[in-house]
DNA sequence: GAAAAATTATAACAGTCGTTAGATAGAAAA
DNA sequence: TTTTCTATCTAACGACTGTTATAATTTTTC
């Protein structure tokens, strides 16, 4: 189907990819219930029929989207941390707020998608989901642990409120055309310093 | 259909808003294109067709519920400032945020619904749908602005990126359970002060 | 009580849903 | 070329969708 491709790669993977990147564009502006097995066909330039020929179902479908939504924001996040193990903790507070909110602004939907279709999705699934989850949450409870053992978050400050704090203002951009200029990098900036040394004239 | 109904109030009515009320709590869980008209009825002990004796269509139920979902947010926090308009600016955010939060997690659905379903209804209704939180938006912008021109938000802080961050903060702990123990009053005074003290220690 | 009005149920419509089996085309291997 | 495997299409299945016209029922009015 795709014109040039390389002579490594099988068409199955590419055709597979290409589902998998149009229905999370899909899934992202329509939604879970909304998005029709002959829709995604339709933005793939296939029959509905055919997509069995690569997932065993529209649910094995999107659930593959949606956690790798999670795994490549934590994968990424994780990436950067290691590249800064020695960094002060705020430091790398701030770089996962960063790679956070790019990786959620990125071509790629897959981390929208996981955010906007989450609640909405079949309870089994998002059960797994769940899991999935845990482990990119952990990532989080740990930077911000850190952060306030080595002082440099106030000791009445409630963790768990922090992090429900950051990841909501990140996620919730998704809701929002981020203003013009202000690419995601300058964005979770200006986040960090609302979140850490506050709006209030010091 | 409903045992005890107050003499003064018709049946009409009562049915219509005990629509309102099951569908938007289908709508919080299932999503907007997952919930069916048969789910809906089931929900009230009705059959789908019935429906129609109290709305058009399924858009214009479900319309109904997101718009009124944005209205009670509005006039709730509009209502607790208009009781408090010569208090200091930044306690007027500080009760936004509490009545804002707290509305968002009272018995009703509405304002959930809204914000669960906003970007996976029809365009044309989510077109209408953002006119209606336009108002709302203002009231923010409003606020921010009193408190950044009395000095309390520094100056360098951009108020739109600051609104983004408080609005994402209380809606998106829906996506969370509240941890137990705190209501929502008592997580706004948190988001509050993370957002305006700053978490760092001064 | 009967008559009128308001509210819900019934049953069907055309269309779409996810899914499947089998046919068909194309590329790779022989 | 012939054969074999890969990838997609076709056509249909039963179930479900929003919606409608009409009938039955309940509630109110007299």
């Amino acid at each position: 189907m795709p014109a040039i491709r390389r002579a490594d790669e099988k068409l199955r993977d590419v055709s597979r990819r290409m589902i998998l990147d149009r229905t999370a564009s899909l899934l992202v502006r329509q939604g879970y219930g909304t998005t029709s097995l002959r829709d995604i066909a339709q933005a793939c330039d296939m029959k509905a029929g055919s997509l069995y020929y690569h997932f065993e179902s529209k649910d094995a479908l999107v659930e593959e989207i949606l956690t790798e939504g999670v795994n490549r924001v934590e994968s990424a996040v994780q990436k950067a941390l290691d590249a800064m193990f020695d960094a002060a903790p705020l430091d790398r507070v701030r770089v996962a707020m960063e790679v956070h909110l790019r990786t959620l602004h990125d071509r790629s939907d897959y981390a929208s998608a996981h955010i906007r279709c989450f609640s909405h999705v079949p309870d089994d699934m998002r059960r797994r989901l769940r899991r999935t989850r845990r482990s990119y949450d952990a990532v989080w409870a740990g930077l911000l642990e850190a952060a306030q053992a080595a002082g440099d978050i106030a000791a009445d400050v409630d963790l768990l409120t922090l992090r429900f704090a950051i990841i909501g203002m990140l996620n919730w951009t998704l809701e929002w055309r981020l203003p013009s200029g202000a690419g995601p990098e300058e964005m979770a900036d200006r986040f960090y310093r609302i979140a850490f040394q506050g709006a209030c004239n010091a």
